[in-house]
DNA sequence: GTCGAGTGTTCGTTATATTCGAACATCTCC
DNA sequence: GGAGATGTTCGAATATAACGAACACTCGAC
């Protein structure tokens, strides 16, 4: 593994929405390496662009992350159709949407789109990136990788525990995976957040694999009582996601109970 | 300027809208380097989620873009009341308006804002990275810096004509840039795209330094005869932003003097 | 105004970590 | 089945990033 490489990720991590903007010293003393090191590095990503300058010799995140992330979203194909079903389903609902996929056993979720009395949920946003073994996404994009490299991959990071709900024993959880790929959907009871409820359903592209998962978060008094309506609803939309990127998905998976096979 | 950097950006810079995924071999044969070097980079780029590995052994641009251009926007301060400005705009005019921010001699486009029926501007987009001695907004951004530094790196990169109104001359340059100061807001006549003009004008944060631009943009034939108009709505829609960002600017440039004709 | 402690940057040498070609393991398509 | 792709691994040679010390500078206290 470079070590330069890896020297460049501590650095871009340590900015973060409290503290966006830091000093060479401030990034030597946090990650006890030489402030000359840290200078040339700093300075290297700032001519790359990665980083910028402030007027006063300091370092903020660069445009240059802005402008990849761009290309990327912009040939990340269901894109566009998500957004256009999910701001429908918040207008029809009137409850929190999320739209996340997978990078290795962690859940980033592209989009949070909010009604506007809005339940506050903290901790989701845009461009958060959450454990996917609490949450509805999580588990539907779980679901659908291979067990073998999950379980490898929760067994070195660790399982947290986010709430009293949340599945941490890993037998227990590939028991939980089976049945998402069984019925086509997910519930989170309460796993991420206490009193916080959760339906998600798999996006497919256009070669039947699962590149992202849609829900609709709700507070747990008010999904109980309703839990096949809000089910219907985000397997639909997930399907209409789904079906836009190019193949129809007659027999979508849980939408008329039929199961797809592995 | 460290090697490693170096190669990590110019792969990276290779996935494109055209081009979204890239295989170890393709990369080395571009770039001119040996595979070996490219497969133990790109695999070290995977690990940091910098790319993300496709079923069949390529890659793709990694989530980690999205996650630090999701911090950077967050900590932008005046991008959430821009937008809402925008919209506003584009509502009363129904015209395209944009939001770019300065990156070297660059202007980076933050935000595209379009009417329904939309007159096509195929440069733009957000994300895009366009010289800045060409466009409303890009103009407005450079006379806010240094000269010094301005033409410095102008002369470095070169001054490309997009359009036969392209200024490419540094003195002549200089004194638009220094008209747009006096004035408070610059004009494109077609200067980057013929049969499409634009009025932009800077916004301010706190601490009264220029950190972006909106502009309109508008064809030429339906510019001209409202030119005034134009001029000072996006004057008017720069100041509201800028206050947004917490000072009270009661003289802003441009605002209380007479709009005059180029 | 002066001092001192803070900042970011530069430099030269050393040792370490990246580089590179060749060999390897797969995969795809005639 | 084999020819030509692909991506990955390995070890030795070398170029490259790391480091501490010295530098120039800014800022605040006194």
């Amino acid at each position: 593994m470079s070590r330069t490489i890896n020297k460049v990720m501590r650095v871009l991590d340590l900015f973060s929405l409290e503290r966006p903007e830091w000093g060479v010293s401030e990034v030597a003393r946090d990650l006890k390496l030489p402030k000359s090191t840290i200078s040339e590095l700093m300075s290297d990503l700032a001519d790359q662009r990665l980083l910028s300058r402030t007027v006063k010799g300091r370092y903020r995140l660069g445009w240059k992350l802005f402008e990849l992330s761009q290309t990327l979203l912009d040939t990340t194909g269901f894109r566009v159709e998500a957004r256009r079903v999910m701001e429908e389903l918040v207008r029809t609902w009137g409850e929190t949407v999320h739209l996340a996929v997978l990078d290795g056993v962690q859940a980033v979720y592209l989009e949070k789109l909010q009604p506007i009395p809005a339940v506050k949920i903290r901790i989701t946003r845009a461009g958060a990136r959450l454990p996917a073994h609490s949450s509805g996404v999580g588990k539907v994009l779980l679901a659908h990788c291979e067990w073998e490299y999950v379980a490898e991959r929760l067994e070195d990071q660790g399982i947290p525990e986010l709430t009293e709900n949340t599945i941490t024993d890993l037998d227990v959880l590939a028991e939980e995976l089976e049945r998402v790929r069984e019925r086509g959907y997910a519930y989170d009871n309460e796993e991420t957040t206490i009193g916080l409820c959760c339906v998600a359903a798999p996006i497919y592209d256009s070669i039947r694999t699962v590149v992202a998962a849609v829900s609709l978060s709700i507070p747990a008094y008010r999904f109980c009582p309703r839990k096949e309506e809000y089910t219907a609803a985000i397997l639909d939309a997930a399907r209409r996601i789904s079906e836009d990127a190019g193949v129809k998905l007659k027999e979508y998976p849980g939408y008329e109970t039929e199961v797809q096979g592995t």
